[in-house]
DNA sequence: AGTGCTGGTCTCTTTTTGAGACCACCAGAG
DNA sequence: CTCTGGTGGTCTCAAAAAGAGACCAGCACT
């Protein structure tokens, strides 16, 4: 995968931005990597890219998010673009959550996450396990 | 751990894994890609990706991570198998961390979400500014 | 003897999160 | 008509996590 020589320049110039002059804070894309990252987000950005969900159905799909960490959640995932809120005015009004084409692309990078977890669970879970053991 | 094992080979089982039952607290997957989250974690993995460190040298590539807190990352980094520390016995003993195979492998595919990060922040800066300013 | 670098830990304060009450609205049951 | 339940939230308060900075031992150089 990485090897010595990357043919991805991007690469470089993201170390780039860590390494040089310290200026790592203003790095725009450690904004994004950090918007990404967070307890609920990747959850809920998993859940949306199945389908789309209205708030109570995601409150059941996530039993041990609070309401509050739910609504602040969705908020902040669709100010950054990757979630599209409707309301519908039905007799109870419902709103509907979904991924916008921008989510839907992020999703799909962050795909190879999940599936690298998948994949490797078992071996963190042994890691945790033995440092746990032996200290 | 849970009464589903959760085996999956494709996505759709992962969303599944999720949707069905409501027991995604259990999921070991979402243990793993928790543990990459995290506001430091990302950050000190990339550093690390690039080659090994050692600690006061971290702390002067991240300026803005407490020491505390760059501790306890790496701490938990070596916990979950990504991180390997070493310390040598030189006159004031250093301590260098770099990336365990496993880690290397985790990066691997959490390097697609940086690539994807590195191209698309400037849509995800203007859905924020738009979000800001529209309400 | 004083200063600085090594990698940390300990304490205190501020921020973030979690738990749960509360809100207005409407539908159907009794 | 009241009682209960489901809609999507907001508000408050306590607990947990993170940030700021003091402090530590050991050694080198001055």
């Amino acid at each position: 995968m990485d090897g010595k020589v990357i043919n991805l320049k991007s690469k470089m110039e993201i170390y780039k931005a860590i390494s040089d002059g310290g200026n790592i804070a203003n790095c725009p894309v450690r904004e994004v990597i950090q918007g990404v990252s967070g307890k609920w987000r990747s959850l809920l950005m998993m859940a949306l890219a199945e389908q789309p969900y209205r708030f109570g159905e995601l409150r059941r799909l996530v039993p041990d998010i609070s309401q509050r960490m739910l609504t602040q959640t969705l908020h902040d995932l669709q100010r950054d673009g990757y979630v599209h809120r409707e309301v519908f005015p039905t007799k109870p009004p419902g709103v509907e959550y979904s991924l916008t084409d921008l989510g839907r692309s992020m999703f799909g990078a962050f795909h190879q996450v999940i599936l690298w977890a998948e994949l490797n669970h078992d071996a963190v879970r042994k890691a945790r396990a033995a440092f746990d053991a032996g200290g």
